[in-house]
DNA sequence: ACATTGACCTGAGAGC
DNA sequence: TGCTCTCAGGTCAATG
C-alpha cells in the first residue's frame, strides 16, 4: 500500500488523532523492525513524551516529540496505522503499540515486516542521511527541477521515477499511474524523452499524487480515469478501451496501455 | 551506471 | 474444503 499518497494520509491521520497526548506505555512486539536504536531505548525515549508535530518525506513519516527529535516510521509494503480505544480491537499484525494516557492506543501494523521503526535527532539532515531525493510535494519543487533530476539518470523512466534518490515517494503503483496519465511507455529510455514528455510527466505526477491524497489514497474513490483499479491483464483502458498489458520492468510487474503508451 | 535476481517476511488469492 | 503455488504498493546486496 504505502507510497507517498498513502503515507500522507497516514500523516494526516496521526496529526488528527495523536497529537499532544502524553504517552504512557510503549510496546514493541517486533523488535527486529527497530533500526539504528535498541527497542528498549526507543521505548524509554517515547514514554512520558507527546507528539507535537508530524512531517513526511517521500515514504517516511516522522512524528516529533521535541523540536529536533522524532520517531520515524516506514511502512514497507503492508504497513498502516490505527488509533483505537480501550473497548476496540487492535490490529492483526501489530508491531508496535503506543498507549496514550487518555486511554487510546496507536497501532503500527505491518504484516510483512518490511517496514522500519527508528529514531532521529536531525530533522534538517534526515533526508540527506537517508539518501532521499526531493519530495515532489514539498515547496520549491517545480518542473525544471524535476527535469534536471531525471536527466541525471540513464536507463528507463520507470526506474528513475521509482528511485528514491531521484524523487522520493513514488513506487510501483503510482509510477505506473503517472506514466499512464502522461502517455509515456514505462520502458522508455530517458535519453529518448523530449522536454515535452518530462513536462507531461511532471504535471501528471503532481496531479496524480494530489488527487490520490484527496481520495484518501483509496482506490475505490479515485477517478475512473485512473489506471489504478484496472491493474489486471486484459482490463479495459479507461481512456481508449484497449486491453491493459502486464509486463515486467526492473523486476516489478507494470501495467500499461499498449495504445496510449507507445514505445519510441 | 544500469538491469536483473534473490533475499528479507508473511499472508491473500488463484488454481487445482 | 484444503492444499499448493504465485504474487504482493519496498529496499538492499550481489551479480552480469
Amino acid at each position: 500500500m504505502p507510497e507517498l499518497p498513502d503515507v500522507e494520509v497516514f500523516r494526516k491521520y496521526l496529526q488528527s488523532t495523536s497529537m499532544n497526548q502524553k504517552i504512557g506505555d510503549v510496546k514493541i512486539f517486533s523488535t527486529d523492525m527497530v533500526k539504528g536504536v535498541s527497542a528498549q531505548k526507543l521505548t524509554r525515549l517515547l514514554q512520558g513524551a507527546s507528539f507535537v508535530w508530524t512531517e513526511r518525506h517521500g515514504k517516511y513519516l516522522m512524528a516529533g516529540v521535541g523540536d529536533d527529535s522524532f520517531l520515524v516510521l516506514h511502512f514497507g509494503m503492508t504497513g498502516f496505522l490505527k488509533y483505537f480505544g480501550n473497548t476496540e480491537e487492535g490490529t492483526p499484525h501489530m508491531r508496535m503499540r503506543i498507549d496514550f494516557e487518555n486511554g487510546y492506543h496507536l497501532s503500527f501494523d505491518c504484516m510483512r515486516k518490511l517496514g522500519e521503526i527508528s529514531w532521529s535527532e536531525d530533522r534538517e539532515g534526515f533526508a540527506k542521511e537517508r539518501k532521499l531525493g526531493a519530495d515532489p510535494l514539498h515547496k520549491g519543487f517545480n518542473a525544471s527541477r524535476f527535469a534536471e533530476l531525471i536527466r541525471k539518470k540513464r536507463g528507463s523512466i520507470k526506474s528513475a521515477l521509482m528511485n528514491q534518490e531521484v524523487v522520493a515517494g513514488i513506487g510501483n503503483i503510482y509510477s505506473d499511474e503517472i506514466l499512464f496519465q502522461a502517455r509515456v511507455h514505462p520502458g522508455a529510455g530517458i535519453k529518448d524523452l523530449e522536454d515535452k514528455d518530462l513536462q507531461e510527466l511532471y504535471k501528471a505526477m503532481k496531479d496524480v499524487l494530489k488527487t490520490a491524497i484527496k481520495s484518501k489514497a483509496d482506490p475505490r474513490k479515485l477517478p475512473g480515469s485512473f489506471l489504478i483499479g484496472r491493474r489486471q491483464e486484459g482490463a479495459e483502458c479507461p481512456r481508449c478501451g484497449a486491453r491493459i498489458q502486464k509486463r515486467k520492468f526492473s523486476g516489478r510487474g507494470a501495467y500499461m496501455c499498449p495504445v496510449c503508451q507507445k514505445e519510441r
